[in-house]
RNA sequence: GCCGCGUUGGUCAAUCGGUUAAGACGCAUCCCUUUCACGGAUGAAUGACGGGUUCGAUUCCCGUACGCGGUACCA
């Protein structure tokens, strides 16, 4: 039980999920349910100026939609609550304070305004930003540089301070990620992090060591930009005396913009023309709408496969998973240390396999909604599904139902002529006007028989079948796509069938 | 600038010292189909560069280049 897997995805509510965001709650998720723990999802809101409503919620609506339900979290609860670090507040000062007695940490005055200061003057062409850190602390106002009685006096006066971690001078930190193997720093290159914020709140450093402490995480999976302050959470957890029970760690790779080079953002997805959200989100503040991958037609069960595959692979040349086979074949020494260019073609092909070897009642909700939302009302679920099935390989997203099942439901109202009257004669106009008696007699509407009984009166009137067979799609289709005429024709009754070559216009 | 991480076709990528360097997406051609797809076949296309180590390097080491990330009282 004591070394029982637990992970955490913990998301700043800023905004909108995104690809790299929704993968790092992936590899968690998968990597916790490989090895029977707990997934724990944790709401990092230590920023009070950069809350923005309704990110939490949609938060855990994409963990829903993906099926990624958290097994702790704000909404469920757990037994290391609260889940959101705002309602932890209290609880961290007593790691700093512990730090500071210790020598590890150390108050520092500083203004904004004093800091900025010193980024301008100590900045040289060789060092464009100057840090906090061993070589500039002792020229600013901290408890370092001041007596204690001063140090007192201010911290009585109610002067506003942080808490800063006071770095090592050249030691050497390491660990061993699981993707990357041993990582080691100089702790002189790293500067003094501040720990504790004046308004009392911890900055993420503190936060992360101190709740994946309390919260028993065994494993700590983050993105690659966090790989440089990494040597400042060793050292907390070094200096806090936790050591025993530091996580093992692993930065994952980044998702990378399609084009040209660097971590792929919103703005990539508006300019190039695909989502970069998991789903639809607008800015509270801005009101600017970004849409999702879940709206442009994506049905969860891909989008969560290609985002494994997005830096992961299991080494079979296996390209479509489950979630449950991803759980039962996950491991993290098969991620990929390199970014990954995002792919939106690769993508849609994601989606367009697991439509084709979705059932229709898998389907049929969606495609539902895809079809009402067009101005279709389905009356009859099993005729949906009938059609479903015939054309879920002609579709790559989900609106694409709208268009190719459109014409089961409604009698087409434009016909693609252009593309039959070259050739186009009387004899065929003649036929059209004949193989309306012949079906209206048929007895049996199955596709077989309305084929059979197309052919023979095409042969009796000396007219190859094949030239006839493009005009009458037109007829039922209103243009070149669609499964097989007579299946429509089947499918769509003798009634519609009638109706259809009877309404359809003059090709000449 | 400094620190860290990374680098196999256009993209995702396999290979854990010895292969004709897989496979997939996309692309091209062809077959199937007198629609569009699906399916099948074929093809073009890859180890950044320079040194080592080794009988033998894509694979191990070093350097260079390039890319990315970080360098906030943001996460």
């Amino acid at each position: 039980m004591s070394n029982k897997v637990r992970v955490r995805f913990a998301p700043s509510p800023t905004g909108g999920l995104h690809l790299g965001g929704v993968r790092t709650v992936l590899y968690n998720y998968l990597f916790a349910r490989h090895h029977g723990g707990d997934f724990i999802l944790r709401i990092e809101d230590t920023d009070s100026s950069r809350f923005v409503p309704g990110a939490e919620e949609y938060i855990m609506e994409t963990l829903r939609w993906c099926g990624m339900e958290p097994d702790e979290s704000p909404a469920v609860g757990g037994p290391c609550g609260p889940y959101r670090q705002s309602e932890r507040k209290e609880g961290y000062r007593e790691y700093a304070d512990k730090l500071v007695a210790q020598g590890n940490a150390y108050y520092a005055f500083d203004t904004p305004e004093e800091l900025e200061e010193m980024r301008s003057v100590f900045k040289t062409a060789e060092n464009p930003s100057p840090q906090y850190d061993h070589r500039l602390r002792m020229k600013m106002r901290n408890s370092l540089t001041m007596g204690d009685d001063e140090v007192r006096r201010l911290l009585s006066e109610g002067m506003p301070y942080v808490i800063r971690i006071k770095m090592p001078d050249n030691e050497t930190v390491s660990f061993t990620d699981m993707i990357r193997g041993e990582v080691s720093f100089n702790t002189s290159t790293v500067d003094d992090k501040v720990l504790l914020k004046n308004d009392g709140m911890p900055t993420y450093h503190l936060a992360v060591v101190v709740d994946d402490y309390l919260m028993n995480i065994t494993h700590a999976f983050r993105g690659e930009e966090w790989l440089p302050s990494a040597p400042v959470h060793l050292l907390l957890w070094k200096y806090l005396g936790l050591q025993e029970s530091m996580p093992q760690w692993a930065h994952l790779p980044l998702i990378l913009k399609p084009d040209g080079n660097g971590k792929l953002s919103k703005r990539d997805g508006d300019r190039l023309g695909f989502p970069v959200f998991a789903m639809n989100w607008t800015d509270p503040r801005t009101t600017e709408f970004t849409q999702g991958f879940r709206e442009r037609g994506f049905l969860p069960e891909a989008f969560v496969n290609m985002l494994a595959m997005l830096g992961w692979n299991d080494g079979s040349g296996q390209e479509i998973f489950s979630m449950q086979e991803l759980i039962e074949r996950f491991s993290m020494d098969r991620v990929h240390k390199g970014g990954a260019k995002f792919d939106f073609e690769k993508a849609k092909w994601f989606n367009h396999e697991w439509i084709k070897q979705a059932s229709a009642e898998r389907l049929l909700p969606d495609v539902k909604r895809v079809m009402e939302s067009g101005g279709i009302t389905v009356t009859d679920d099993r005729y949906l599904e009938t059609v479903i099935n015939m054309v879920k390989e002609r579709c790559t997203l989900l609106g694409d139902f709208a268009e190719q099942a459109g014409f089961f439901f409604r009698t087409p109202v434009s016909h693609d002529i252009d593309s039959i009257r070259a050739k186009w004669n009387s004899d065929k106009e003649n036929f059209f006007a004949e193989v309306q008696g012949v079906l209206k007699d048929l007895e049996d509407w199955s596709a077989p028989a309305i084929e059979t009984a197309f052919k023979d009166l095409a042969v009796a009137r000396g007219i190859k079948v094949g030239e006839l067979q493009l005009p009458f799609r037109i007829m039922l289709v209103g243009g070149k796509f669609g499964p097989a005429v007579f299946d429509i024709a089947a499918t769509v009754g003798k009634a519609e069938t009638l109706t259809r070559i009877a309404s359809m216009p003059s090709v000449v």
